[in-house]
Formats: structure tokens, C-alpha cells, sequence
DNA sequence: GAGTAATTTAATAGAGCTATTAAATGCAAA
DNA sequence: TTTGCATTTAATAGCTCTATTAAATTACTC
């Protein structure tokens, strides 16, 4: 076929993404990954070498997806609120579309030490090009009085806590409280809203 | 020694806690668990057969520690919004004494179904014991219109939300941010009064 | 069609893992 | 001191996994 793109290359590419996304690095074998995508065991150690490899094209692939979705287009007439309201959705929409990817991360980060200073390495960037714009915005509405005094750090770990757990446990929920594939979409619809609700709410001044 | 509690056994289960706590199931071999225990590697096997068997002894400890912390001793006096807070800190605390489980918790669930309908049929009976109280308290408040309605089922999801990610992302958060010890105690600090803010906050009517 | 390079396969080396076994050691009572 | 039982050790069977290799097959070029 002399690699139009070789077809085999990208479904064992495939394959792989979709092991690792449901067991992780450890406990998905180059074998298994070689019976999903329909080939030999040697040919995924012919496109990728070893397995490290694989699962580093499959991590960076995610990791750059997770940056373009904070890399949003920004609003420029929308109201603080409205702002904020659309970054919860989106951040909560792009987890929806991937919801294997904080078990995949979590997985990762916290077996791999290396994984994780690695990434920090090329996350330096991170800070500046996505907190500190929202720093401002966040510090200008504090100065307004418009909501209560928060960090931005602070609202961040709120919005990714309450966005990611929810798919973080969705699979043991759906098996705990029994529910069927419509029961979750369901149950995302709704604490979708839930979130921005509470995030919303928890920003009101009292004075 | 003619086991006055075999000590042996006993350094097995802390060597195997710390282990799986720190890598979980899969990563964590039992030459390795011999290895902190400071014996000989069989003798892993001849204390618990099957390094399945000592995971479980593990794990069972855990889970029932749980959910002993689950069932809080009850404050007949205090208001709902007192009850409310201490619920959350409790929740809050029991993850601070234990700061590795929920890492545990999802990484087996998620990757054993097997674990996880088996911790289903040993937890039908918390719904009825927990969930239940609280949830007639919960519509008796919003019945009287003083906070607004919601399920109880959301309001446990918002506070395992924000409480668990916490310390699932705690490691991770501590390379990220280049914390150190310290500093990681004082954002604990932190978050467990920002949590119960957040959620007693977004609890309020706004008729 | 011959020749060449890319792709695919079967086979296997080499490492690590769990679990078992048989033998060695420690201990305590008879 | 001997006997019996608990504990510990060394050795290893049997398995699975990654990665490599050499050979076979396919695709393309001339």
C-alpha cells in the first residue's frame, strides 16, 4: 500500500485508544491491542516500537485536545456570568465527548511519576495563556462587587471538580444506582445545569 | 511466635496497604509487597494464598471504614445548615485521614466489574440507613422555603464531587504547582471551609 | 515479469509475575 | 531431648507479557 496514510497504523492507533481509555496503560496488553484492531501482535511493535510509544501517541493526542478545548474562543460581548456560564459548559461538553479520559489521566499520573513531570514541563505555558486572561476578568468583577472575593484558582478547582467526578464515577453509578445509557445522558443533562447552578450561586456577594 | 497475631501477617497488611494504596491492584507485585514486609515473598502467599485474598482483606478494611464514617453519630439540636456543614467536614475529614483511597477506589472499580457488582450487593442497605434520613430532613427544609429544592441525590453529588477530586487530584496538583507539604495542609485548609461555603451558598432560595 | 521495498506473519527469547512445593528452621510442650 | 507444629526459605513450574527476528507475503516500479 506504500502508506497512504497506512490504514493499519491508524486502527491499531484506534484499538489502542480505546483499551487504554477503558483499562488503562498497565492492564492492556500489545497483544489485546493487536486482536482489536484485527492484525499480529508484531505489527503493533512495527508501527510503534514499544508500547510506551503507542500510549504516548494516544496520551499527547488527548492532551491536546483537552488544551483546545480551554483555548476557547472567547465571548466578547457576553456578560461575566454568561462568560462563565459558557466555560463550564464547554469544559463539561468536552469531557462528555471523552468521558474515558480522566480515568486515563488520573490512571497515569498518579501510577507514573515520570508521565507527570513531563507533562508539567509542557504545561509551563498553560498558566499564561489560559488562567491569567480570566484572572483579570474574575479580579475586575471582585472589584465591582458584582460577586464575593475568590481566587481564580479556587473557582478552577471547583469547576473541574464538579465536571469530573461526575464522569469519573459515572460507570460505577450506572452499575451502583443501576441505571440504562438513557438514564445517564439524563443524569448529564441535568447536572450540567446542577453545575453551573452551584458554581453560579457560590459566587453571590452577601454583603 | 505461635501467633500472639502474627506479627508477620500483620506487617504483610500494612506493606500491602501502602502498596496498593500508592499503585493499586494490578502494578503492585507480591515480591514487592515481601519486599517492604521485609520477608520472604511466599510467605505473602502463605499468610493470604492469593495476592486476590490480600488485596480483599485490604479493601474490606477500607470500605468499612467508609462506612463508618458514613453513619455519623447524629447532633439532635442543631439546625439543618449546621447538620449540613458537619456532614461535609466529616465526608472532608475521613478523605484527609485517608488521602489515597479514592484513587483506590476508582482505579479497582473501574477496571474490575466484577469488584464493583460485588460492592453493590454488599451496599443495598445504605440507601435505606443514610440516604433516607437525610433526604426526609432535606425536603422538610424545602418544603418550609428555606432552601431551594433539589434532590438529595444531587446535593451527595456535589459534596463527593468536591470533596474526593480534591484529594484524587491532591498528587498531581503537588508537581503541577511544585507544592510543598506545607502548603498542600494549608490548601486542605482552605478547601474544606470553601467547599461547605459553596454548597450551603448554593442552597440558597432566591424567591 | 523481475526486482525492490513495505508490510505482515510465526516463532521465540527473555523477563516478571503468581502460586506451589519441599525442605529448613524455630519454638514449646511432653 | 525428642516430637509436633508453626513459620520461613529457596527453588521452580507455569503463565503472560514485551520486544525482536527471520521468513513470507504483498504492493509497487521499472
Amino acid at each position: 500500500m506504500i502508506n497512504p496514510d497506512s490504514n493499519t497504523e491508524h486502527t491499531i492507533l484506534e484499538a489502542a485508544e480505546k483499551l487504554f481509555l477503558e483499562k488503562g496503560f498497565a492492564l492492556t496488553s500489545t497483544t489485546e491491542i493487536a486482536r482489536v484492531a484485527g492484525c499480529n501482535q508484531a505489527l503493533v511493535h512495527y508501527y510503534f516500537r514499544t508500547k510506551e510509544n503507542l500510549f504516548n501517541s494516544v496520551f499527547e493526542k488527548k492532551a491536546r485536545m483537552i488544551a483546545n478545548g480551554l483555548f476557547q474562543a472567547d465571548r466578547p460581548g457576553a456578560t461575566f456570568e454568561e462568560k462563565l456560564r459558557l466555560k463550564i459548559e464547554d469544559h463539561f461538553d468536552m469531557l462528555r465527548a471523552n468521558p474515558g479520559l480522566p480515568f486515563l489521566i488520573f490512571n497515569e499520573l498518579l501510577t507514573n511519576p515520570d508521565r507527570l513531570k513531563k507533562l508539567r514541563d509542557n504545561m509551563l505555558d498553560v498558566p499564561k495563556n489560559v488562567i491569567l486572561p480570566f484572572k483579570a476578568e474574575l479580579e475586575s468583577e471582585i472589584a465591582k462587587g458584582n460577586i464575593r472575593s475568590i481566587t481564580v484558582y479556587d473557582l478552577l478547582i471547583t469547576i473541574v471538580s464538579l465536571n469530573v467526578l461526575l464522569f469519573l464515577a459515572s460507570p460505577i453509578l450506572k452499575i451502583i444506582a443501576d441505571l440504562d445509557q438513557q438514564e445517564i445522558e439524563t443524569l448529564f443533562d441535568h447536572r450540567k445545569q446542577e453545575n453551573v447552578i452551584i458554581i453560579l450561586q457560590s459566587l453571590k456577594n452577601n454583603i
